[in-house]
DNA sequence: CCTTTTCTACTACATGTGTAGAAGTTAGTT
DNA sequence: AACTAACTTCTACACATGTAGTAGAAAAGG
């Protein structure tokens, strides 16, 4: 299912809110969403769009549309560091990691912290 | 300068080759291309709308064009990585290593080189 | 010098995205 | 039942991107 979806930071952004509501109409993500104050037809566009492409379902409730997101978080967020990792650093994951390392993004502590949940992961 | 660059994958791995060659012609990135067996006119339809947004600069040789990079290799690839950080992991880099553990990317093995790393790079 | 090759520059078109107004529909309100 | 408010859907437009044909210029070959 969760092939290579991509999403634009603004459908990322709509789509989150769908994450974090469980489901919602237009009018709730736009209102979630109103530090990019979108107009609410926007916001509309956007979603039925998305709908389109197969990444929301929806069903009419009342008089409003309710969204809910057909994809899983997770699902697109591998893919999305995937495709990065792609074309960054031909595949290979730990080039990303020493790249983070080399931009001064972690300090040691922060990798034992990653190596302590590692282990937790294990058991 | 080197502000928030965003290069498609396509664009990426144009301007890669550029890198990588110093300079070359719309033909150069073609055949290091051919892979993704592009019209050379599309080629070189990229490299002028890159041009023209300052990615790259060009000068003409003889009865070609050259191509140079204007932007960095490094600051690409901060800019790239940072913006995605930024829509996935509110910014925080460590949930996007905590992702990569999370999704098997990793094991002890890598990040005790990358602490090793680490440590070299401290000194 | 004229013809053929080889590049580039211009033009073109489809698709995706950002953005939103206008028109249509439904549900409360009086 | 008619009116109005709240939603959605339709239509629209600008810009970026992927892709490439065509025209034009320049160089190379004869």
């Amino acid at each position: 299912m969760a092939g290579n979806i991509k999403l634009s930071d603004q459908q990322y952004q709509i789509v989150q809110v769908l994450w974090q509501l469980g489901e919602g109409s237009a009018k709730d993500v736009q209102q979630a969403l109103d530090d990019l104050s979108l107009a609410h037809t926007t916001v509309g566009t956007v979603l039925s769009r998305l709908e389109k492409k197969g990444v929301l379902s929806s069903e009419p409730r009342g008089r409003e549309r309710i969204y809910r997101a057909e994809i899983d978080e997770r699902d697109v967020k591998r893919s999305m560091v995937t495709s990065l990792v792609s074309t960054l650093f031909k595949g290979d994951s730990k080039a990303l990691l020493a790249h983070l390392v080399r931009e001064g993004d972690f300090d040691e502590g922060d990798l034992s912290d990653v190596q302590a949940l590692l282990e937790k992961d294990k058991s």
